[in-house]
DNA sequence: GACATGAAATACCAATTGGTATATGTTCGT
DNA sequence: ACGAACATATACCAATTGGTATTTCATGTC
């Protein structure tokens, strides 16, 4: 494929933003070709079926979020500082993500729930992956004398990750980012209390 | 309405467990229709449209779920306690809840984003409940000198709310307690450092 | 026992769903 | 300049969608 792989990647670009706001059912096909401006035909010439095209657009939502994170991460050296880089990076992303339909991994781990579970697994995977990323500066920290040797990283990363997700829902839903913002209040505390030596 | 409030209450019953599966999206009239053993003129005769069955739906999953809590932390007397048991009831549940499709608030946070405003006023409401009924104990546990008077009831609330949220999601989608029992060990590990006197 | 009431069943609707078969361009290497 | 290969568009499909108009039927009342 040359000159197809350009469209097939223009019609995820596309295609993610609405799959992130209304969710697979909610998306209907000709949804999608009025936001491509192609038709039926092209989508089919490019993607098996409306499951590719979902997968493909969850695929690209979490790589173009990591991609921010990983940006606002690097940018520090210390343990407890990526850490409190990542949760900042939700604060100031907020009005993006929620503008964007959401966290796309908490809307496809609800979406997929029960009725997709290639797209379930997805998630699962994506899930691993972050939760990893977290627990991987927390083993460097304590490796490198920057965190407290008895935290332990999974527990922390899980803690983590949910006050990001739990704090991007209620403050989505309630359209006041005060949830979020006392989420990442707390991880800031956390990581200030019990991690930094 | 007589016999007719039966029946509807009978139909929202049937409906509920499904809609909270599936979605609003992703569920069918005629999927209902199958469920309840009764033909569209019956629902259609107790509803005016998809809306005012999803609707009363959540409102019945919701209701449902802060029967058993509310039984949960009542059978406790400090506060402190209370909060625990609070938190404990979410693993109990865990198996049940994850079974009847995961929590209605959150399920529906998701899904009544961005496409059925109504709704997402309604969850909006129900959230900002259930904080108060969080944040409601931390004051009382204050008042009756149970909890340290400079905790912040609404910071707490929310961290609270945000570590179940959070920790069923993941737990669900990874089909693994342990995210969820991570999250209520760090809720347990705050009321007992933080909060109790 | 005729009649009114109203809940539930039947039959139907236009519109839309995801998907396909085919036609039409367009871009190549030769 | 030709033809093959490929990309996109058109036209269409059966099935299903949410919703409605009408009919059936049980019930209680006089």
């Amino acid at each position: 494929m040359g000159g197809t792989e350009k469209t097939r990647q223009y019609i995820i670009e596309k295609a993610a933003p609405i799959f992130n706001k209304y969710g697979y059912e909610g998306t209907s096909m000709s949804q999608l070709t009025q936001a491509i401006k192609m038709t039926k035909g092209a989508i089919y010439g490019n993607f098996r079926d409306k499951d590719e095209i979902a997968m493909a657009a969850f695929d690209y939502n979490v790589e173009r979020i990591s991609k921010l994170i990983r940006h606002a991460v690097h940018s520090k050296e210390d343990a407890c500082d990526r850490l409190v880089a990542f949760a900042n990076f939700y604060l100031d992303a907020f009005p993006e993500i929620s503008g964007q339909g959401g966290c796309p991994m908490l809307n496809a781990a609800v979406d997929s729930d029960n009725a997709r579970p290639l797209l379930k697994e997805k998630v699962s995977k994506a899930i691993g992956y972050w939760m990893k990323s977290i627990s991987g500066i927390v083993y460097n920290g304590i490796k490198s004398k920057q965190v407290h040797p008895n935290v332990k990283p999974e527990q922390f990363a899980s803690v983590f990750v949910s006050l990001i997700e739990g704090g991007l829902m209620l403050s989505k839903v309630t359209g006041n980012t005060i949830h979020l913002s006392r989420n990442i209040d707390h991880i800031i505390h956390l990581v200030n209390t019990e991690l930094r030596v």
